[in-house]
DNA sequence: AGAATAAAAGACCTTTATATCTTTTATTTA
DNA sequence: TAAATAAAAGATATAAAGGTCTTTTATTCT
């Protein structure tokens, strides 16, 4: 469903909510090895999400990465659509070109109930709100 | 979710169990013509069906693919099996190594949902069925 | 100012998914 | 039995996803 890509941006994203912080931000290296992500891809979805500002990064020595009050306020949403778009949320999932109540597939009722129920979740939750779930609720980003 | 390959499958297999016959077979070149789907492509899928026994074929002059009473009574699930594998269903949506409520990321909760709701449908529903609804309920498989 | 640090940028490599082409085998019908 | 038909098999091609490597730029600290 999501790709292997937008995984590692989502759990990068997250893992910045929680560690990361303006005083101190975490270098690309600690993030790929936290989570274990390859180093150098971990790089270029960093970079991804900071130009799209999702993210935000500090050069220099010491810098890295973490999350303005603006980024933590981002439904995660936005994450997958930066790294996959959307498409997936509007497709057929038998692939027929479009999908639609009119010309539906075999499959299109109950598809749709489980990708809109999936939207609806990325849509309504915010990086911050899902950060402070982990948090309280003992989930992981790991393993 | 699925593959392109495994929705090229699943159309193949509805269409057959619609208009295919033990006494006309469909051939290769009338599938992916209605379907729309590439023809080379078309002719290795329907291989690979065959071999797995999901549909039956029938070489040689008026020769083709038609689905027989055994293969009518599968679920659509085995054809997904068959092409590109259940991993999905157990796995994580955030792409941890493994989908667990032990160490559940954070997404597990609604993502299992959907994933089990579509899981029981594939399950549940045999290709004579899904048929059937096609052409009772006016779903299409184009377009 | 110069050295060190870490992100940014861009070229490059590898693997997997998607798709095609060619040759062979089985079957039917004239 | 020869010709025609259509699937089976296998090799090959193309595109996209996943991932790496090298060079450049910005920043900090001495
Ligand atoms: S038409 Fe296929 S999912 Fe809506
Ligand atoms: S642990 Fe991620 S979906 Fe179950």
């Amino acid at each position: 469903m999501l790709s292997q890509k937008c995984k590692y941006a989502l759990r990068t994203v997250l893992f910045l909510a929680i560690e990361g912080d303006k005083s101190c931000p975490k270098g690309g290296k600690d993030i790929s090895t936290t989570l274990k992500i390859p180093e150098a891809y971990t790089g270029k979805i960093l970079q991804e999400l900071a130009k799209k500002n999702i993210i935000t990064s500090v050069k220099g020595p010491g810098g890295g990465f973490y999350l303005s009050e603006d980024n933590l306020k981002s439904p995660i949403i936005n994450v997958i659509e930066i790294i996959d778009g959307l498409s997936f949320f509007e497709s057929c999932g038998l692939g027929l070109s479009k999908c639609s109540s009119e010309h539906p597939c075999p499959i299109h009722n109950d598809f749709k109930i489980a990708r809109e129920h999936l939207k609806k979740v990325f849509i309504n939750k915010t990086v911050l709100e899902l950060a402070n779930e982990i948090k309280t609720n003992d989930f992981t980003l790991v393993r």
